[in-house]
DNA sequence: GACAATAGTGTAAACGATTACATTACTATT
DNA sequence: AATAGTAATGTAATCGTTTACACTATTGTC
């Protein structure tokens, strides 16, 4: 491998004059800068990133902590992340921690080890709650789901305010008897269960049921059969994420019920089989892509003033009215 | 940060003999190595992996290299990789090209550069052809995409079989008007339409068309069209990624056509709206875990014997009959 | 022409690990 | 008791950069 060495022998200067070439650091005469310019074009030289990143205590890494790649909602995360990073210079180190509190101690600490410049991430409950003294020594944006107690910044979705809206907007379109499907890992079941629960008490009426369960298809198929199969149903089905909405779409299908004639169905997140299936899936969009770069953004400001206190970005959600809560038949 | 230097003072020995517990190389008195773990411990050492990186002139990183992580086939195989990887110890780098070669590029010498110890890769036919003196000095394996002329290791689908046999399928349930359409970017396309020709031809048919787009949702649904609004109209679309069968699903909807009635749709890959969807639609499913865990089985045989001749493994598709594409009526 | 200031470059010490080689401390053999 | 052989550890070079500091060459000022 062609080292700075050889491009400093071969342009006649000190490895120090390379250096400064690369680094664009004046005083270099135009002369020299040419010589070294061309011997590096001529060697093919590329600088070596591990060095560098052990000389400067720091790569341009970014690691990027969520649950599961799969999830669509972590999907558009993860590409919105990467791009962001891209343009700056930096790659993203995808881990993937199923949730497990485990996983997600063990990959920030591969990070760490990694000494990468940034680490974002969705942290579970159970972290929050074990690892709550945790000490963040490497700049960590908290993306989707909030750690209470904590000095860090964060990017995170109105949920109240969203499933407030989502609810009522079910309620505007005659739907009574409302099942409320949350998820139990993360910040955002709770706090997108308050919303619903505020919106139903705001109108007078109070939950057909409150459920949590953990975030998986499987999950929400489970639940959501539960309800349809009691003597009692609920008209509609309100989910706080997409494995979730899934689960139940699929538990209706099952049951060979009709949407949103039997029941509706509404849930978080934009996916593509909510758009393609007939009626599509009322949901609330969160701004996956705005997300995304903002939790870059706020890594890149933390880096260049690490000192300045946390910020808390929260983005608003929009409702995507759609055929699964069309308006109730009387 | 505490280094090997602190914790070689703490247990009063060198840090030559710290790194000998730590690599678990004997000899080493058990009595030294208790109060080197001791002093680990108490420390709270952890090696600097840019360090070790430097020194070992390489790092227990992959880079996973494909058009889009949001593209379901991909995001599948990203998970995978990472799962496997995850298990010997290893990260995984994420890098989008979007099916441009200069990004392609630019990852292979970005990836390079971080001394990864290794990279999954699947190329653009662009990058095939003009990097086709493109020289892989660090371990790679391709996958889902060929690239003739090169001693690569690579992890395959058998495209030819596979969209033969979901050729036969549509054939044997009807249908004679078959469109098909292929994606331009990479080996797959042509691969896939030559199996659909060869099934056609083998029955005395010819293809109602073959159209080769680029593999985007846009494009699909364009294409699918233009075949839908002529006069002469096929009684079966074949497409050969999801994209382009998501594409032609929205295109068939947008003329209010029946779905397998008026018109049969069939493609490649799993998917979630595919199932969902009512019919659901028939694909050939690709054993994305599997390509992903044998696309870093294949590196790491690479690692431990760097001289043997490349590896080529071939899969079988698994051929899901659906709704989209069931018995013709008369 | 002496001196200061600045521009341009080189020298060498880091960064934190691994490891070839040197060294010391034992144990066994004669 | 001397010697050889092995076990256990230490010393110091190395990986490829960056950068504080030292140094020389050039220019300007009086």
């Amino acid at each position: 491998m062609t080292s700075i060495k050889d491009v400093a022998k071969a342009a006649g200067v000190s490895t120090a004059t390379v250096s400064r070439v690369l680094a664009n650091k004046p005083p270099i005469r135009p002369e020299t800068r040419e010589r070294v310019m061309a011997a590096i074009a001529e060697l093919n030289y590329r600088p070596n990133l591990v060095a560098r990143s052990l000389r400067a205590q720091k790569s341009a890494k970014i690691g990027l902590v969520v649950s599961d790649i799969r999830n669509p909602f972590f999907t558009a995360i993860g590409r919105a992340v990467e791009d962001a990073a891209y343009e700056k210079g930096y790659s993203v180190l995808m881990c993937n921690t199923d949730e497990n509190p485990e996983k997600e101690m063990l990959y920030l600490n591969l990070l760490h080890d990694e000494n990468v410049a940034g680490i974002i991430f969705s942290p579970t409950n159970q972290f929050c709650t074990q690892a709550a003294d945790f000490h963040f020594d490497i700049p960590t944006v908290l993306i989707d789901r909030s750690m209470q107690n904590k000095e860090a910044d964060m990017v995170l979705l109105d949920n109240v305010s969203a499933a407030y809206e989502l609810t009522e907007h079910l309620l505007a379109n005659g739907y009574r008897k409302i099942a409320g499907l949350f998820g139990d890992a993360s910040t955002t079941g709770p706090e997108r269960s308050q919303g619903f629960k505020n919106a139903l008490k705001a109108n007078g009426l109070s939950p057909f049921s409150v459920e949590f369960v953990s975030p998986r298809i499987r999950s929400g198929f489970s639940a959501a059969s539960a309800l349809l199969q009691g003597a009692d149903c609920p008209d509609a089905i309100f989910t706080s994420n997409s494995m979730l909405t899934a689960g139940a779409f699929q538990a209706i299908r099952e049951f060979k019920m009709n949407i949103p004639g039997e029941i509706a169905l509404v849930g978080f997140d934009v996916t593509e089989w909510g758009e393609f299936v007939d009626p599509p899936i009322t949901v609330i969009a969160q701004p996956t892509e705005e997300i995304g770069r903002t939790a870059v953004e706020l890594l890149f400001q933390r880096l260049s003033n690490p000192n300045r206190s946390a910020r808390t970005v929260i983005l608003k959600g929009n409702l995507l009215k759609r055929g699964s809560s069309a308006v109730r038949a009387k």
